[in-house]
DNA sequence: AGTGAAATCTAACTGCT
DNA sequence: AGCAGTTAGATTTCACT
């Protein structure tokens, strides 16, 4: 099935094993992944190979899924950031689904629990690009209604933290 | 004033001036942004240097914010997303924002339009931790009741996209 | 698992076109 | 603006603990 080689569909994986020093060097990867072992090791108080292990191993099971670029959304020429609750009819419409991957305004698609069946967050040039993307999105089958929620300020936005839970 | 000197505050920054060029660059960046310049060139038929000056202007812009490591939240033990839309009373919650960063569960803070005045992405062990999460905000003041909306499965999340919006 | 040294590769600077 | 060559530093492998 199209969703089961999904890599961002939700695993039922446990969780990995994971020290302090994991814990630590995740924390500081996720911040800025253009550290180099050297440094990283300083912090850790371990070597650069060692370190380099750790990685690797980190990778390795999945926890560190990719190193990527953030970048301003603002910058890009698309400073207006929406969360869009989409209602939908049926649940035959995880197809459609894929159509909206290929939207570039649209960062985020989550099925969720509530009043509504579908979360998308999308970052737009302006509220007309904004209500084009809209307008498309209700001529899908199965897409019924939308609320939008323009986002106004945004005071956080981050990753996953490998602090631990407990 | 606090927020002025927050690096995530939507900026009134204009769009910066980007070639196709530029733009493929930011994708593939956005992408993996472990890619040699030597690599990088190739697929841009630049030479290594030229792809460097134009990463490192690209940089100095602010256009690339950081490079970071993306985490698997399953993984490292926070396997529910949710996201929660907060109701305030007053607007002179601002100060209460910056407790809420503190918390590792919290991914993302925005303030929208819309019946809810504030938007929260939240990604926690199970519910038990949500619902430790939620009591913790309904006891701040200000903060009037909050509306979940848990993730069922995502289909997508990904940063912005440096495709030209036109 | 971690360390230290060695080899290979990459990044980043300089000058040239 | 981009290219070529050089140097300094980083990544990665290996033998040893």
């Amino acid at each position: 099935m199209a969703e089961d080689s999904n890599p961002v569909r939700p695993r039922l994986a446990p969780p990995a094993r994971l020290d302090d020093r994991d814990r630590t060097l995740l924390g500081l990867l996720a911040e800025d992944s253009s550290r180099s072992y050297a440094e990283l090791g300083k912090l850790l108080h371990l070597s650069a190979p060692a370190v380099h292990e750790r990685v690797k191993r980190l990778r390795q099971d999945g926890v560190i899924k990719a190193n990527v670029a953030v970048l301003d959304g603002a910058k890009l020429g698309r400073p207006l950031l929406t969360f869009v609750h989409v209602d939908t009819t049926s649940w035959a419409v995880t197809r459609h689904l894929l159509a909206l991957k290929e939207l570039p305004e649209v960062e985020e698609i989550h099925t969720v629990t509530g009043e509504s069946a579908m979360l998308l967050k999308v970052r737009t040039r302006d509220t007309q690009a904004l209500e084009d993307l809209l307008e498309r999105i209700h001529s899908i089958e199965g897409f019924t209604g939308t609320r939008s929620y323009i986002a106004l300020s945004t005071y956080l936005e981050r990753g996953p933290s490998p602090v631990a839970t407990e």
